[in-house]
DNA sequence: AAAAACGATAAGTAATCATTATACTAGCGC
DNA sequence: GCGCTAGTATAATGATTACTTATCGTTTTT
């Protein structure tokens, strides 16, 4: 009992008559007999009533019919189904991100939701050291990273660059200072993200190279916990300029230039190299490459090496 | 999208590989990689991660999937529908009788429901003279009727001798006698039922016959409205000895011998002779076999010609 | 680095399906 | 009853499709 069939069948029942099905299936009429004869040795029941030549169905043929039509039907919906994923009428995109670089993708899910409103979409929150894994075991389609992971399984597009602010309360001593060396900030007690990453091994290198004492005074393990800690007047941090556009602009927070601690960040979209990338994923990179090229964001292939 | 191909993709989704799924399907590996090529072809989509060869679904994939599962499971269910009606656990039988032969029924149906729980029966109620039409447009699968249809499209079998009773209330003066003639009722008033019938013809013929004038006294439209006038001591009437069974028992109605007013009803069930019975309709008729071998009711087929 | 596992591809063969031609059957008009 | 028409069945042939064997390319394993 296959589809072709089911669907031979149908036509001869819904036509009344092997002729007449043969034309609507653009086939010939022996062609039809044939079909409907394998069909009902196959099933063991006739399914017309052969001796009045009006396509009239026996009882049995009454039942599969019942069947047949839930059955075309259903294939009809399923190719249907597919056809939507191509339309991006249907769909989901998997995207992993750490707390900070998800800030990132606000913008650009702002704009794909408005073009692609059917495609849902779920903004994983991963370790950025773990989401190389996640896109191998296939968890997510897309990751955001600001580096290139290692290994050549992976393709990655930069897509924005962030520059690290050092940031003080608005009371604080070092707030109405234009421009500090890293060397004042010897005495200053940081409010550090408990996270590792390459940014922070960087900055631990930059205090080294300049032979100033870092004095990490507090460790936490969410940005946002750090922001208001220093908001509340303790320490000074570092952070990444895309957190803290908010508390700048209302003045929660201080910016103070400091040459040594000037720090770039590029965020990249990654995803496995051999990835057959869906509908959706594809419309978002889209997106993302025109929002790019409006706001004059950074849109390269590999600029950069894994580490 | 045949079911052919879905049901190989959902092999190779279960088992998780090419090969293994061949193997389930009794195939040849290179035979699963051809029908999911082409399946992919079909509908414009890749459905499995080829880049790790562990039978991991794409998005698209997954949704087929899902599909796939309801159109086989689907299928199983119409082929087991179809099978359970050669093992008699579904159907329907359809029957014609009249308001006297479906009395004959009722034995017959207390076995088969018993034999057939699953079968549903319904007897519909139809003038004998319009039975044979039933039969011809396929409303009902068996008719039963008292003489064979004009025309070779029918066969029956006769599987019943009815005889016709004159009844009379128990306080009426003909109640005592053992036996009278046909003569003896030309004073009588007889309650009749007015439907046309070979038999109502013969009757008439046989008054004629004997010279008697038949003293048409009042027609009722049903069997039950004559037996319950004549009980309350209206008249004299002729009934069919099936339906007044109970009431001569209880002595509501007696019956006496009236030797030229003997006729016998050979009951019949008709259906269309070159008709795909059902299973249930042979099952049906089957009973009907074997209840009247075991109380000597007549079998036979065909034994009286139409009219 | 070699071997094993797995899937893709190509070519040949087997099976299936559709077509043409023709025969059968029922209904209809004469 | 006879032949006609409409509708279906059957048979033979050709076209497609599906399966198999053989082989190759990758990736994973040892």
């Amino acid at each position: 009992m296959d589809i072709h069939q089911l669907e031979t069948f149908l036509a001869v029942a819904e036509e009344k008559g092997f002729s007449r099905a043969a034309t609507r299936l653009h086939r010939t009429q022996p062609a039809v007999s044939q079909v409907i004869r394998k069909l009902e040795g196959d099933l063991g029941e006739v399914l017309f009533e052969r001796s009045a030549r009006d396509g009239t169905l026996t009882a049995a043929g009454e039942l599969l019919c019942d069947y047949a039509r839930r059955m075309l039907k259903l294939r009809a919906e399923a190719a249907s189904a597919m056809e939507e994923l191509k339309t991006l009428d249907r769909g989901r995109l998997l995207i992993a991100a750490n707390e900070y670089t998800c800030l990132y993708l606000l913008p650009v899910l702002d704009r794909f939701r408005r073009l692609c409103p059917q495609i849902g979409v779920s903004i994983r929150r991963s370790l950025a050291s773990k989401i190389p894994d996640d896109l191998l075991q296939r968890t997510v389609e897309i990751g955001v990273l600001s580096f290139h992971p290692e290994g050549d399984l992976f393709k990655s597009i930069a897509v924005y660059t962030d520059e690290l602010n050092f940031v003080v309360n608005a009371e604080h001593p070092l707030a109405s200072e234009k421009r500090i060396a890293i060397e004042d900030l010897g005495a200053e007690s940081f409010i550090a993200h408990n996270v590792p990453s390459p940014l922070r091994r960087q900055v631990v290198a930059a205090f080294e190279r300049h032979k100033t004492p870092l004095n990490m005074g507090v460790e936490l393990p969410s940005l946002e916990a750090v922001k208001r800690f220093v908001a509340m007047g303790n320490g000074v941090a570092l952070v990444p300029g895309l957190t803290v556009e908010r508390e700048l602009a209302r003045g929660e927070l201080v910016r103070v230039p400091v040459e040594a601690l000037r720090f770039e960040r590029h965020l990249r979209l990654v995803h496995r190299k051999r990835a057959n990338l869906s509908h959706a994923a594809i419309a978002f990179l889209k997106v993302v490459r025109s929002l790019s090229l409006e706001r004059g964001w950074p849109y390269e292939f590999r600029v950069e090496r894994a580490g």
